[in-house]
RNA sequence: GGUGGGAUACCCAAGCGGCCAACGGGGGCAGACUGUAAAUCUGCUGGCUUAUGCCUACACUGGUUCGAAUCCAGUUCCCACCA
């Protein structure tokens, strides 16, 4: 088969829902690599507050995008895009199919739709336009460039933070050039893209929740993150933001006990949980699998996908076939 | 047993005669989102044939008043101190 003619996963889902489970069961019976959308697992230091694969799980199967930057580096959709179609030629040069799994919504929107050609995040003059009042900001914009002014979220900093940020940058309004896409997004072409989002009955998914981020503290989450801390973790403006990290970060600072601290992370991520289904619904092109309460259904699911793998030109998403 | 403080919507908490279905925060629900996204931001949140309307509501009972969550009396429960 003609590595173009490959087919290309995508599997999404809220944190939890059990998606890695069956992206690694899919990898193994089609031969396939994994390569995790993710914005915090690209981080190396970032282990079990990610719920990263173990290194058995990379053992069993290859997994991209994963431990690809420093702790003291930034990422961004742009690098994702970019990292993800390395890995994803990669792939398919030894004639396997690339599995796209993860949560994170705009790195699955930005591969699949493209992004636009203006410039990235400057470090330094972000934090200037961050320290600006807001008012000063949205004079500024409605100045330079008023229909982005008149469309963007005037309420947000942070659009109208990048929105100056690009303007300055390059010297030109936004607005003309958001409207050209940037050209390689393998998907921009094709339009083919169809994610396959599992999800599961609330009480379900928050019990799994639970039990998840009890096993990450009992697994060492307050070690690590001390760890982390030593390393640089407290610097960086997109790492420390994690889920779990965040928090702990709170409490090694005395802020909150550590029972008090568990139960916030499960909260914050059961949170986290809504607003990706929210995101999926509604920004996406996309296929939904429940995932009911037990585990036969999880069985199940893997042996309708399992079956449908052999046939020739099974295409853009797992659902099609169930 | 005595004295003082308190009981407000799912939770915390403001209000202390009319502008109160009741500030604010949390939670919940819904939503936005194109280079920080596990981030950031928005709306709604007593009930009703969604209305410049009605009903039910601020521990309970009764009272004062044109009018009470707000004042008075009693009751119940909580807290603190004294015995």
């Amino acid at each position: 088969m003609k590595p173009e003619s490959l087919p290309v996963f995508y599997l999404a889902g809220p944190t939890a829902v059990g998606k890695s489970a069956i992206a690694l069961a899919l990898a193994e019976q089609i031969g396939g690599e994994i390569v995790s959308v993710d914005s915090m697992q690209v981080y190396r230091g970032l282990d079990i507050g990610t719920a990263k694969p173990t290194p058995a799980d990379r053992a069993r199967v290859r997994h991209h995008l994963i431990d690809v930057i420093d702790l003291t580096s930034g990422f961004d959709a742009s690098q994702f895009v970019r990292l993800a179609a390395a890995a994803v030629s990669d792939i398919q040069t030894r004639g396997r199919s690339a599995i796209f799994c993860g949560g994170t919504g705009l790195y699955f929107k930005a591969w699949c739709e493209g992004l636009h050609e203006i410039p990235p995040g400057d470090p330094q003059l972000r934090a200037e336009l961050e320290a600006t009042p807001l008012p000063v900001l949205l004079d500024e914009l409605a100045a330079r460039d008023r229909t982005t002014f008149e469309t963007i979220d005037r309420r947000n900093p942070r659009r109208v933070v990048r929105a100056v940020e690009v303007i300055r940058l390059t010297g030109k309004p936004l607005s003309p050039q958001r409207t050209q896409r940037r050209t390689g997004a393998p998907e921009d072409q094709t339009g083919a893209a169809r994610i396959v989002v599992f999800r599961r009955a609330p009480d379900d998914l928050r019990a799994r929740i639970n039990a998840r981020v009890d096993a990450m503290f009992a697994a060492g989450l307050v070690e690590e993150t001390r760890r982390l801390l030593t390393a640089g973790l407290g610097e960086n403006r997109t790492a420390m933001q994690a889920l779990g990290y965040r928090q702990v970060i709170e409490h090694v600072r005395g802020e909150r006990g550590l029972a008090e601290t568990i139960a916030l992370v499960k909260l914050k991520t059961w949170q986290f949980a809504r607003r990706q289904v929210t995101w999926f619904r509604h920004q996406t092109r996309t296929r939904w699998i429940d995932l009911e309460t037990p585990d036969e259904a999880m069985s199940r699911v893997l042996h309708a996908t399992g079956s449908a793998f052999g046939m020739p030109g099974s295409g853009w998403g797992v659902a099609g076939f169930l």
